[in-house]
DNA sequence: ATCGTTGCAAAGCATTTGCATGCCT
DNA sequence: AGGCATGCAAATGCTTTGCAACGAT
């Protein structure tokens, strides 16, 4: 069982992958790593959400360097995202293994599934459309089980 | 051949919706209808393009009363939305057929699917998470046809 | 010492809202 | 006539940006 990434472990390589660009390891990109980091569930993250739990790590870092750092991440692939409808995006470490999500909209939870789900879906849509899909690129919506039985 | 709901009749099913809730068919609300079925292909469009079609039918209409317009039409279910990811929401009127969406990221045009495509994936979810899916309130993301041949 | 990054504050943008006037029914 | 809807303008909420000071390399 290795569980989440090690914290020094996703801090060093996204170090690594700046200082190759040129870019540099600074401590708001520290404070939005370990903020992503540091959850159990929950791991998806609104930039709000993001901005508060930064400033439980580190109070002194500004909000605009939160929404920064998260888009030098983003392109470094440390950090990705996914669109939620309703027009919110929410960040996430990359994780080992890439998963597709489910957003509910009652309580605006996220949930993983697995990368296969729409591979079937994805094939009709090229044979049929030509349109090629980016699966993970939004969360697919509806309610989740607890939110569904209520 | 059909083609495209007739305007007129739209705008009277929606007047008699209206009115059936003490509510009212105005100028604004008509405009809206008229620049949402004015359309042969990209019958989805956001606020800001309906705003923009809107003041070609009728200038004098205010921006505010497009999303107002848009709300109440909405409600009425005269109106449909769908999410596309980054943030925007595309109208379009209640078509005969229930159908789902697929967004191209690159040129943004949207693209009609059939309602049936995520039944499998919408058993799987509901199965094996308690995830009850709304397969048509998110645009499914990715690139069209003639967008991934270039 | 360099030059990327930050905090701050102001600007942007899309959408919403309070209010007096206007118009549908 | 009565009351919902409108136009206008200001407010909102989130995100972005210009800039001088700061700090990683």
């Amino acid at each position: 069982m290795t569980g989440a990434p090690q914290l020094e472990d996703v801090v060093a390589g996204a170090a690594a992958l700046l200082r190759s660009r040129g870019d540099r390891m600074t401590g708001p990109r520290r404070a939005v790593i370990a903020a992503l980091a540091g959850r159990r569930e929950q791991s998806h993250l609104t930039p709000e959400q993001v901005v508060v739990a930064v400033a439980q790590v580190d109070p002194t870092v500004h909000r605009a360097s939160v929404y920064r750092a998260l888009e030098v991440l983003s392109s470094l692939g440390v950090v990705q995202h996914v669109h939620l409808g309703h027009g919110t995006t929410a960040y996430h470490l990359a994780a080992p293994h890439e998963h597709l999500h489910a957003h509910c909209v009652r309580c605006d939870r996220v949930i993983d599934l697995p990368a296969t789900l729409l591979d079937d879906v994805a094939r009709q849509v090229a044979d049929g459309y030509g349109f090629v899909l980016d699966p993970s690129h939004v969360a697919l919506s509806g309610t989740c089980a607890s939110c569904a039985q209520a």
